[in-house]
DNA sequence: TGAAAAGGTGCCAAAAACTGGCACCATATA
DNA sequence: TATATGGTGCCAGTTTTTGGCACCTTTTCA
C-alpha cells in the first residue's frame, strides 16, 4: 500500500461515511491514528477542503463541493476543451464560463512550462466571434480534424502553409499564404491569412481547404489582423 | 527530492532532449541509471508511452503525443467543461470535439459514481440547439449564475419550482411548475418545465427568472418533452 | 466544574521503501 | 567480434515513512 494510494482510499472513506472521527478512518484505511492525521494534513495542502470540529461530537468531514478528481489529459485534449471553452465565452451563454476557466486553468498550471507557451501561441491566434444571421450556411460542410496538425505546426513555427483551395464559386486554386489567426464563427472555421501575391488579408472557409502543408525553412512577419468591431470582411474567396 | 519530484524532472528532460540515453538521463537528473530504469518503468506503468531502442544508437524517447497532465477539478467544473463541449459539438463546429470529449470522458471516469450519475440526469436535463437566426436578441439579459444551484436541486430531485418571471411584454407573473428540461440555444438558455395550472409545457427564458426556489417534499413525474426536429416553439411567454 | 471525547503536534525508534552498485542478459550496429 | 545501448535480479546501505507515546486545545455533557 503506498502512500498514494492509502490517501486515495481515505478520500473515499470521507465521501462515504459524511462525519467520521480520525479513529474510525484509522480502522477502515488500516492505518495509525497518527497516520491518518499526517494524510488528512497533505490532502488540505493538495487543495482538499476537509472541515474538523474539535469537541465531543465533533469528527472530520470532506467539504462536498470540494469534491475533486484527477485524470490524465494529453496536450490536444486540453487544446480541444480550451477552445469549447473559449468559444462559448465568445457567445455569453455560459452562465458557468467562470468555473469552466477555472478548471481549465488548474489544467494549464500541470501542463508543461513549453506547451502552455505554444496553448497560449495558439489561442492568441483565434478568434472567436458571433455568426452574423445573415450568413448563409446551405452549403456547410464539416472541417477535417486531420487538417489540424498542419496549422498548428505553421502557426507555431510561423511557416507558410500552401493549400488547394475551393472558392464560394466552386472553382479551385492553389494558395500559399502566410497564417496570421483563425477565426471561429460557430459553426465556421476560417483560417486569415496574408496573401502576398494579392498583397491583402484573406479569409478562408476551413473546411474548403485540401491537402495543407507547412512549407519549412521560411518565415515571414506577424502582421496586425484587423478583427476588432466591425472589421470582419467575410471576403470569402 | 521526492520520488515524485525526480519522475517530473525525468519527464521534463525526456521532453526537452528528444532522444538521449539512459546514463545520459541519470546524469541530468542526478540518480543512478538503475533509478532512472525503475523511474521510466514506473512512468510506463502510469500511462506514458516511452519508446525505447536497444543497440548501438538507440535510446530513450518519450512519445510526444503522449505528454499528459494531472488536475484536480472539483465537481462543478466539471459540470461547466461537460456543458461546454456539449454546446459545442452542438454547433457541429468543434473538429476537436471527439478529443474533447475523450478527455472529459478521463475526468468523469475519476469522479466519485453517485457524482457521476448526478452529472449525467443533468446532462440528460440538457438539450442544446441551434438559435433559428429570425429570434430577436435586442433584450438579451444574462443569466445569473446564482440562480443555478436551485435548478440543480430541482432536476436531480424532481421538485417543483417556484419563481417570479417577467414575460415579454414585461408583465411579471408568480410561477409554480416542473421542471422537465433545460434549453440551450446559444446564448439563450430557456427552462422547459410543465404547467400544472395551464395544463401544457412552457419555456421560460432564464434571464427573465426571478428568485427561484424549490418547493421540498413536492415530486412530480418526469414527462416526455417534445423537442425532436423543429418541435422547439420558443412559446415565450 | 470536572470528565470524556474529539482534533492536533512533537519526538523517536522501528519498519518499510527506496537507492545504487554489481553481475549479467538481449539487441543492434560498426 | 567489439561496442553501445536497453533491461532485470539481487542485495546491502540509506532514506523515508510509520506507529506509538506524551501532551495540548476545544467542546459537550453530566
Amino acid at each position: 500500500m503506498t502512500v498514494q494510494r492509502r490517501q486515495d482510499t481515505l478520500i473515499r472513506s470521507l465521501r462515504r461515511s459524511g462525519t467520521s472521527t480520525v479513529d474510525t478512518l484509522a480502522q477502515e484505511v488500516g492505518a495509525s491514528r497518527r497516520t491518518i492525521l499526517r494524510d488528512i494534513g497533505a490532502l488540505r495542502d493538495q487543495g482538499f477542503v476537509i472541515h474538523s470540529e474539535p469537541g465531543r461530537g465533533g469528527g472530520i468531514q470532506l467539504d462536498p463541493s470540494s469534491i475533486q478528481t484527477t485524470a490524465r489529459l494529453s496536450v490536444p485534449e486540453v487544446f480541444a476543451l480550451l477552445i469549447s471553452v473559449a468559444a462559448m465565452r465568445a457567445t455569453r451563454s455560459l452562465p458557468f464560463s467562470n468555473l469552466a476557466d477555472a478548471g481549465l486553468a488548474k489544467i494549464e498550471k500541470a501542463l508543461p512550462t513549453d506547451k502552455v507557451r505554444d496553448l497560449r501561441r495558439l489561442l492568441n491566434c483565434l478568434h472567436v466571434g458571433q455568426l452574423s444571421p445573415q450568413q448563409d450556411l446551405s452549403d456547410m460542410g464539416t472541417m477535417d480534424a486531420a487538417l489540424l496538425p498542419a496549422f498548428e505546426a505553421a502557426f507555431l513555427q510561423n511557416l507558410h502553409l500552401r493549400f488547394s483551395y475551393r472558392d464560394a464559386k466552386g472553382q479551385h486554386t492553389n494558395r500559399t499564404v502566410e497564417p496570421q489567426a483563425m477565426l471561429i464563427l460557430p459553426p465556421l472555421w476560417y483560417l486569415v491569412a496574408w496573401d502576398p501575391t494579392r498583397h491583402d488579408f484573406r479569409h478562408f472557409r476551413m473546411d474548403r481547404i485540401n491537402a495543407p502543408e507547412c512549407i519549412t525553412g521560411t518565415s515571414f512577419p506577424r502582421r496586425h489582423v484587423p478583427f476588432e468591431d466591425d472589421v470582419c470582411p467575410y471576403n470569402d474567396l
